[in-house]
DNA sequence: GTCTATATGGAGATAGAC
DNA sequence: GTCTATCTCCATATAGAC
């Protein structure tokens, strides 16, 4: 069970092969020789490694769920004030998926019906706690005339529906509203656009 | 080639059937065999009615693609009111949403990183001329002071997210925003609201 | 048109030499 | 740890009887 650097190295390379392949043809779609090319390795060292599909992927999969919970978890547990915390919640998206641009995709379908995964995360990062929070904190605006009457996890979802989407469906919109433009800077200055979009919607 | 009243409705039930499943299960996670079983009857007479998996699954893929780029379509050419064109837009897509949930997941999963498909089809429904008048339209709304300053695309893309992105999380949002809310019900009243949201952010 | 049986290829996984 | 060769299963697709 000794590892040395060569191995650890193979690892990484695996990991690093397997979010590129997993992420863009899906579970299904993904083939383990492709991953094996990609990481510079042939199929049995892989299967030698990461003993099967099946494991390899799941690890993947967690790893990809984290990086979009816990930052969700953060901004429901964060005391700051409302603007601030929704400002914070879209650039840190923005910053998440400018490098891993793939999530939203990747997650929304092979969670596909069975949610079960999310809810044992979900309990890890304690999510629970600080939705109540928010939900409140969000109540209590509106009571106070700060911002207009909305539901409260309708306005979370619309935060993370401009943040996310224009992601997920990045290569259509591409060609549809975006031809010639440079999606990449376009994302980067997004996140504070999607903030003002929200808070001038709900502010008073 | 003649068709009686036996093969059409065959027909028409392997369509069904391919369509529930491609949907919930991506091109590479569907078999044919769960497909013949949902149409009640055999792979053989899969195979016969539709030559093979992708000729099948490509019929099923534009079908989809089409209930989404139209609405867009009319949308973008349609000559009324900037804020009755928004709630016009936001209406269609939750209207064909809430009949086909599953749309914006599948498409954006199997159109991966090729759009070629999206591309053919945006000429043949004129998406590239309705596209020049909106953005025309958003521009003089800005200029006459009507909105707020705002990228054209941007707004459209937002509309969209705000309407498409949340039938794409359903399972997960269900379980880390709506715990015990009927999602079905929350829909239907979504429509008019991410309208209002839009038009709130942007209007002077 | 509809079925049973089967051909064919591909993908995950392992055996076993080095 | 790393490789080549191979096993096994499963999915698409077809042959051919009825």
């Amino acid at each position: 069970m000794k590892e040395n650097k060569k191995s650890l190295e193979a690892r990484e390379n695996i990991l690093a092969a397997a979010r590129l392949i997993f992420a863009a043809k899906g579970y299904a779609g993904a083939r383990m020789q492709e991953i094996a090319d990609n990481a510079g390795i042939n199929k049995a060292l892989l299967h030698y490694y990461y003993k099967s599909k099946d494991k390899l992927f799941e690890q993947i999969f967690q790893e990809a769920l984290v990086k979009i919970i816990r930052p969700l978890a953060s901004f429901l547990a964060d005391d700051s004030e409302l603007f601030q915390k929704i400002r914070n919640i879209s650039r840190i998206y923005h910053e998440v998926l400018i490098e891993y641009p793939f999530l939203p995709n990747f997650i929304l379908n092979e969670i596909s019906t069975d949610p079960s995964r999310v809810l044992h995360l979900m309990n890890v990062e304690g999510v629970l706690v600080g939705r109540e929070k928010t939900f409140k904190q969000i109540e209590e605006a509106i009571a106070s005339g700060k911002i207009r009457p909305i539901n409260p996890p309708e306005l979370i979802l619309n935060i993370i529906s401009l943040s996310m989407f224009p992601f997920a469906s990045r290569p259509i919109a591409q060609e549809l509203m975006f031809k010639g433009v440079d999606m990449d800077e376009m994302f980067k200055e997004r996140a504070d656009q999607v903030a003002d979009f929200v808070i001038q919607s709900i502010k008073i």
